[in-house]
RNA sequence: CGGGGUGUAGCGCAGCCCGGUUAGCGCAUCUGCUUUGGGAGCAGAGGGUCGCAGGUUCGAAUCCUGCCACCCCGACCA
C-alpha cells in the first residue's frame, strides 16, 4: 500500500487524482477546468504525438496549421455542427483593456467591442472548410490530406484532469476526396491506425464500432470510435474518425471540377485524439502503487539505483549498462542522488510507472549480479551483469506485451451478452463493462435506455456477426447485438 | 446549472462552534552529525497579506454580508 495514494477499491476518483499529481503528470491551473501539463506528463503526451505523426505521415498526410479563432458566422453555417457545439463555445468580444477609471486594475474597454465576435475553435471545420475552398478546384487538387496539432476549448460544466478539461491538446485531421467511397476508406484506414496505435503502443485493447445517430459528431455522416474499457469498468471513448459526407462540402461551397469538367461537391473526413489519451493510459494499467507506463510510451524505460550509494565499482557497472542500453535505443536513468535512500527511489520511480528498475548494489557485484524488477508485475530477479542489457531489452518487450494482454483480458471478461432488460440492468449494476444486446435502432429507444440506466450506446462493432433478436426494451426485431456501457 | 465539501507555509491538516499574548502540527526545504539492500534518526533553522472585499468590535483566522476559486456527486459533453 503506497504512503500517498487512495487505493482504488476505496475511492476511484480520488485515486486518479492522485496518481495525475503525485506521478508529476499534471496540475490544476488557476484557470478553472484547465490543466497545467508538466514535464513528466508532457513526455508521455510528446511520445504520443510522436508515434502519431509518424503513422498520419506514413498513410500520406502531411500538418498545417490553422487559426485559434473562428468568426462566429462560420460556425453557424452548418445546421448540426452549430447545434452540437454552441453550448460550450468561449466567446472574445473586445480587443483592448484598459486602467479602470475608479481604480480597480484593469477593465475591458468598452469602445473595443469587435463588429464580429471570434468564437476560440471547439474543433476547425469550419475555419478549415472555408479555406479548402480556395484550395480545391480541380480533381487534381484531390485528394487533400492535412492533420494539425492544436489546442481547443469546449467550456465544459465538469472537469476531471487528462479526460476533460476545458482546453486540451490534439490532433485534429481534416481530409478531402472526389468520391464517397475514397472518404469513407480514409475514415477507416484512420480507425485502424488509431486502433494500432493504442494496441501496440498505449497496450490498451480497444473495440472499433460505429456510432449510433445518438452518440455521432455533430454534422457527421457517420462518427467511427474506439472504445477502451477502464479499471472501474467504465467505457472510454479514446479515439474518433468521422465521415462527414458532402455536409461542409455544402455548408462552404466547396467544388471541384472532375474529370468530366462537372462541377462536384466534395466528399470529406476528420478525425482526432486528445491528450484524453492519457487518462487512458493510467486508468487502463496503473495501480495503488502508482502509475504504470507502457515501455513504448515511457519517457525513461529504465532506471538504475546505487545500493545504497554511488561508488567507483557501482558506477562502472551502471556505465557499462548504460552504455549498453543506449546502443540498443533503450532511455536509462542512472540516479545518484546521495541524498535519498534506495527504499525512497524504490517507491518514487515505482509512483513514476518507470517499466524496469536496476538496482547495483556490492553484494550483486562481488557475485557479478544486478537485481532487475519489472513495475508491471513487481517481480524481481538477479541477472548477471554482462547480460542484464540484453535481459532488459527482452523484459521491456515482455512487459508491453503483458500489459495488453493483462488489460485485455480484462476487458474481455467484461463484456457480457445479456437478452432482457433486467438483467442488463443486473449487470450494469455489479459487473458494469460492456453489455452486449440487442436494440430496435432507434433513438427513441436509446435515449430511454439511457435515461433509465446511464448507459450509453458505445458503439456498433465493426466485425458484428449479424443475429436475429429483440430489442432488450421494447422487444421490437433487431438484426445484430451492440454494445452498451456507463462511459466517460 | 442543482446538491455536498474545501480554502490557514511548497503539500496535507488542526485551530473557528465559545473573538483576546508572538497562529500551531506533520511532511517537504536548509545546516550539522550519525546512518544507508524497500519511503532513516537526532539536533537546530528558515518559511504565513489565515481565498478576496466589506462590516461588527477596544480587538477578527474565529462573528455577519457579498464575491471568487477548486474538489466530489448529478444533468451535458471528447
Amino acid at each position: 500500500m503506497s504512503k500517498e495514494i487512495t487505493s482504488r477499491s476505496e475511492d476511484y476518483s480520488q485515486w486518479y487524482n492522485d496518481i495525475v499529481r503525485k506521478a508529476n503528470l499534471a496540475d490544476h491551473s488557476a484557470v478553472r477546468g484547465c490543466m497545467v501539463i508538466k514535464p513528466y506528463g508532457f513526455g508521455i503526451w510528446e511520445n504520443i504525438k510522436s508515434v502519431l505523426d509518424g503513422m498520419f505521415k506514413e498513410t500520406g498526410h502531411v500538418n498545417a496549421y490553422f487559426p485559434l479563432f473562428i468568426p462566429k458566422s462560420f460556425l453557424s453555417k452548418e445546421a448540426e455542427h452549430v447545434e452540437g457545439f454552441a453550448k460550450e463555445c468561449a466567446v472574445v468580444t473586445h480587443h483592448r483593456l484598459m486602467n479602470d477609471p475608479n481604480g480597480g486594475g484593469v477593465v475591458v474597454d468598452p469602445s473595443a467591442r469587435l463588429e464580429e465576435e471570434l468564437i476560440v475553435r471547439p474543433t476547425s471545420e469550419t475555419i478549415i472548410w472555408n479555406t479548402y475552398r480556395d484550395w480545391i478546384k480541380s480533381y487534381r487538387d484531390l485528394p487533400l490530406l492535412i492533420n494539425q496539432w492544436a489546442n481547443v476549448v469546449r467550456w465544459e460544466m465538469r472537469t476531471r484532469l487528462f479526460l476533460r478539461t476545458a482546453e486540451f491538446l490534439w490532433q485534429e485531421g481534416h481530409t478531402a476526396h472526389a468520391s464517397s467511397e475514397e472518404a469513407i476508406q480514409e475514415t477507416l484506414t484512420i480507425l485502424d491506425l488509431y486502433a494500432k496505435f493504442a494496441e501496440e503502443y498505449m497496450a490498451m485493447p480497444v473495440i472499433k464500432g460505429v456510432k449510433s445517430a445518438n452518440e455521432r459528431f455533430a454534422g457527421a455522416v457517420d462518427t467511427y470510435t474506439i472504445e477502451a474499457l477502464m479499471q472501474d469498468s467504465k467505457a472510454l471513448q479514446a479515439g474518433t474518425s468521422h465521415f462527414l459526407g458532402q455536409n461542409f462540402a455544402k455548408a462552404f461551397d466547396v467544388k471541384f471540377l472532375n474529370e468530366n469538367q462537372k462541377q462536384e461537391l466534395v466528399w470529406a473526413t476528420s478525425w482526432g485524439v486528445s491528450t484524453r489519451l492519457m487518462g487512458g493510459l493510467i486508468m487502463t494499467h496503473s495501480d495503488d502503487q502508482g502509475l504504470v507506463i507502457p515501455p513504448r510510451l515511457a519517457p525513461t524505460q529504465v532506471v538504475i539505483i546505487p545500493i545504497p550509494k554511488p561508488g567507483p565499482e557501482i558506477d562502472e557497472a551502471a556505465d557499462k549498462i548504460m552504455a549498453e542500453l543506449k546502443a540498443m535505443g533503450i532511455s536509462v536513468k542512472y540516479d545518484t542522488d546521495k541524498k535519498k535512500r534506495p527504499g525512497f527511489k524504490f517507491a518514487e520511480y515505482e509512483m513514476h510507472g518507470i517499466p524496469v528498475r536496476i538496482g547495483i548494489g556490492k553484494r550483486d557485484l562481488e557475485q557479478g549480479m544486478v537485481e532487475i524488477a519489472r513495475r508491471d508485475t513487481k517481480e524481481k530477479t538477479q541477472q548477471p551483469l554482462d547480460s542484464a542489457a540484453k535481459y532488459i531489452q527482452q523484459l521491456l518487450e515482455d512487459i508491453q506485451q503483458n500489459l495488453f494482454e493483462r488489460a485485455k483480458k480484462f476487458r474481455d471478461d467484461r463484456i457480457t451478452k445479456v437478452d432482457d432488460f433486467d438483467q442488463f440492468k443486473e449487470v450494469l449494476n455489479t459487473k458494469g463493462g460492456f453489455i452486449s444486446a440487442h436494440w430496435d435502432g432507434t433513438t427513441e429507444t436509446e435515449v430511454k435506455i439511457k435515461e433509465l440506466t446511464k448507459a450509453t450506446i458505445r458503439c456498433i462493432p465493426l466485425d458484428n456477426e449479424l443475429e436475429d433478436g429483440k430489442c432488450i426494451l421494447t422487444g421490437q426485431p433487431s438484426k445484430q447485438r451492440v454494445l452498451f456501457a456507463k462511459a466517460y
